[in-house]
DNA sequence: GCGTCCAGGTCTACC
DNA sequence: GGTAGACCTGGACGC
């Protein structure tokens, strides 16, 4: 039986949820295909449907919940309603509990605030591989060399869903590129070889990066195998494993040491073996307290978006 | 407008 | 195991 997707889906979240702390946790949400707004309480994305249809949706909250918009007219089989709700739930990681998180937080004063403000859930995307993907389009650049990679990805190789709005580029679409496109067109340069290995070996080969979200093995094992993705570093796989849940690798990059330093050395230079030390007492989850140690000022002040 | 320099994370070759 | 250099781009800067 098909039925109609409601224009307001509604979906439930946990007590300590924060909408916007969420939203910019970091900048993933200025990565298409998502789409937000300075400050407003909207997040805009595409739903990617195992028929492959693509679905465009803004997400705003309302006091309990999420409040889902879509502008498509089709209609939606149970299995599909269904679908577009656990993604959206794995997005906003609304299925992790971080109570411990937060009890261990309200033990330190400099971090009570996390708790006040509903932070501490880190924006993901639809998928691991396009998680990934974006990752290594963060290695060795600016930001805005990040946006560009990701941006002509998705407008040069997306599904378009209406004139503005586009999906992502499934493995499959990528595997297809040539390295000379990726370089040239992309402007992925030295990484196009990297991106295309991975699409290539999650299209042709045993590779299901989807599976790592519910895995049994160790952080440490995670942790190995993302490793040796090429192209993935030490700071992609931290970072990517804080997107799985995992959070006890760092992931320092040049704008954490800078941060730290001005934070917590009068803006000495500190090197990588002081900012684990000092985190170190957080146990676990050690690399979700660096994060929002560092940026608080955006929680507090401004969003820098 | 053009040329030069620099920052950024990963990989590879070398010691 | 540690280190140096290459990879590539965009932005900043000087001329």
């Amino acid at each position: 039986m098909k039925i109609k997707l409601p224009s307001l889906m509604r979906i439930p979240v946990p007590s300590d949820f924060g909408f916007l702390s969420t939203v910019y946790s970091h900048g993933w949400c200025l990565l298409p295909p998502f789409h937000a707004e300075k400050e407003q309480p909207w997040l805009d994305t595409v739903i990617d449907l195992p028929s492959e249809i693509h679905v465009p949706v803004s997400i705003s909250p309302a006091k309990t919940q999420l409040i889902v918009h879509t502008t498509t007219d089709r209609s939606f089989s149970e299995e599909e309603i269904k679908h577009i709700r656990m993604v959206i739930r794995s997005m906003f990681r609304l299925d992790e509990s971080f109570q411990d998180f937060y009890s261990l937080a309200q033990k330190f004063p400099a971090f009570r605030w996390i708790r006040r403000y509903g932070a501490g859930r880190l924006l993901r995307s639809q998928t691991v591989f396009e998680d990934i993907v974006k990752m290594i389009c963060t290695t060795n650049c600016s930001w805005s060399l990040t946006q560009s990679m990701v941006n002509n990805l998705v407008h040069k190789l997306g599904i378009q869903i209406s004139e503005s709005i586009f999906a992502f580029p499934s493995p499959a679409v990528l595997a297809g590129c040539t390295e000379k496109f990726l370089r040239e067109e992309i402007r992925c340069g030295y990484r196009a070889p990297y991106i295309l290995a991975f699409a290539q070996t999650v299209t042709y080969g045993s590779l299901d990066p989807e599976k790592w979200r519910e895995t049994d093995l160790s952080t440490e094992e995670l942790y190995d195998q993302l490793h040796t993705i090429p192209g993935v570093g030490p700071y992609a796989a931290a970072n990517v494993l804080k997107l799985l849940g995992r959070y006890e690798h760092l992931g320092i990059d040049s704008w954490c040491r800078t941060t730290f330093a001005e934070l917590r050395a009068n803006g000495r230079k500190v090197n990588d073996v002081r900012i684990e030390k000092y985190y170190s007492q957080f146990g676990k989850w050690r690399g979700l307290f660096m994060w929002f140690d560092l940026t608080r000022n955006w929680h507090q002040k401004k969003f820098p978006f």
